[in-house]
DNA sequence: ATGAAAGCGCTAACAA
DNA sequence: TTGTTAGCGCTTTCAT
């Protein structure tokens, strides 16, 4: 009967008919689990995130589900909740449970490696060695992006920076500086306590006091908060300043105004991820593109307003 | 060995400290597919969402996530892209890998109850009999908002539909449509092709024509959507027209203006799921609470800014 | 080409 | 209180 399911060629014909009737009858379905007892294969896949919530990594766990299920896989979903003991917590309590993790949490972390014990892993956005990784580049989409920001006249530039332990923080913040500083342009570095909205509003006071005509985010979420915080100031978008982000979530195309940003091949990076489960141990890197929106264009002529706004920040009205 | 695991009360202590010695030495974890073989249960909890990438469904998946391996239930995430026939696939592929399922998929299609076989399920937003389900109940909050509408002047509302298919569509219609005619509303009823941001903004024609001054959509989405496409007409929110939405999704806060919506209780809504699944059928209900934000105000005095729209649609200049 | 038997890692029931 | 055994549903090997 096993024989039957799983190497019908070398079962008589007749047989095979039989066994296959008597299957669909009955509505049988083999358990994975007794499979997997002997087999040493559990059929299963986990995939790790830190916030489900974030459509950037839904995106991509939404690929991997795909990809997963159309290899017969299922998907154990972790979300860490941004806690980084709580994916080494899971990765030792499901090494033995299936075939391969997918980590998509990007805070680099080394205790989490021997947890994995001998199950096979790629890592999204953190090269980690001895396993597989994909790397989510954006060199050339910020070279594009910068370029247009030249083109309208940009010179000085705000970097709202990433959280210090992530691989796309470091990737991206390289990008910009790198590149920013190559086509002469003045880039202001801010550091922002996390990759949020609220974070990044609250840092609106320095995006204006640095006298930059354009603002670079780490991510949407972030843009949207210097838009926001902007705006809260009395300055438009991108009348008085030209905001860009990363990722282009969904969202990114639904609000005022549509934001310029970069593009992440989420769907190919979390159907790669599935693929390379397989494999050996290999790095490979897919890029980012430069969508242009309407949350950038030519920089202001006369920055009054921006002048103005940068006296409310003395007069103490800056909101943290 | 066994015993000192799942009884330690019934085991000598001194046995019992050796026994745990060796385990957190040798970093032992039972198997949960060979526990599972013997016990019938098998740790794991199935959740089924419609798009992961919906941050409504991202909340609500969240919640069991946290709630589920805080009883240490492993949950296996399926995302049936909207696809009706895929969740009964899954319902039986699934069905003795689980120990329960958890639905979030709203539509309602009886044939997936059969495949669901014993398997306990709970279903959210979709009332099943001989199965548990939470609903999430907007009437009351739906009352609020009708209220702060007329409160400010408006009298003629809008009313954009989501998927006929759907429980909380025909709940949220209700609401609107009951609540709105006891209230001395004229009701306008626009049924959309779709719960998008892109189907919305293709209704704002009919929007504009109804001569409403308010709008309810049937969620957060489609309100992007109608104000994207009342500021493509030259309209502006809540100046010219007011918009209420639904769900309260994380960007509903982020956006300009910031979304007026019904507010529900995902996270609540995740946690009960899990926790009914051990109990035997039952519906619970909760409540979404009204959250008012600045897509929403008083009535424009003028209205000449929306008959200037009006007539754009004569002109031909509508958007599908 | 097919039947029979052993055994994957555990738990439950029974002995001791 | 602890050791032993049968057996969960499969696959694999060996015999027929």
């Amino acid at each position: 009967m096993s024989r039957t399911l799983n190497l019908p060629e070398r079962v008589a014909p007749e047989t095979r008919q039989r066994v296959e009737a008597a299957v669909r009858e009955l509505g049988f379905v083999p358990s994975r689990a007794a499979r997997g007892l002997i087999t040493g294969r559990t059929g299963n896949v986990a995939v790790i995130v830190p916030d489900i919530t974030n459509p950037h990594f839904a995106s991509l766990v939404r690929a991997v589900e795909r990809t997963a299920r159309e290899a017969e896989l299922q998907v154990l979903l972790v979300d860490t909740g941004e806690h980084k003991e709580e994916e080494v917590r899971a990765a030792k309590s499901l090494a033995r449970e299936v075939d391969g993790f997918i980590v998509i949490s990007p805070r680099r972390l080394h205790r989490a490696l021997d947890a994995l014990g001998a199950t096979p892993a790629v890592f999204v956005n953190r090269p980690v060695p001895q396993h597989s990784s994909v790397l989510l580049r954006t060199a050339p989409a910020v070279a594009e992006a910068l370029h247009h920001l030249e083109s309208n006249g940009h010179h000085a530039l705000a970097y709202l920076g990433g959280p210090a332990a992530s691989w796309a923080a470091g990737e991206r913040r390289h990008a910009v500086r790198h590149t920013g500083r190559k086509s002469g342009f003045e880039v202001e570095e801010i550091v922002v306590p996390g990759p949020t909205f609220e974070a990044a509003f609250g840092t609106v006071g320095r995006v204006v006091d640095s006298g930059a005509t354009a603002v670079v985010a780490f991510n949407d979420q972030m843009a949207l908060g210097v838009i926001a915080g902007l705006r809260d100031r009395g300055l438009s978008v991108p009348g008085d300043i030209s905001v860009v982000g990363f990722d282009d979530v969904p969202m990114a195309a639904m609000v005022a105004p549509p934001l310029t940003t970069i593009s992440m091949p989420t769907d190919e990076a979390g159907t790669l991820a599935v693929d390379m489960l397989r494999q050996g141990p290999a790095s490979r890197e897919l890029f980012g593109t430069f969508v242009l929106r309407h949350s950038s264009g030519p920089v202001s002529r006369g920055r009054a307003s921006v002048a103005a706004a940068r006296g409310q920040r003395v007069s103490g009205a800056d909101r943290a």
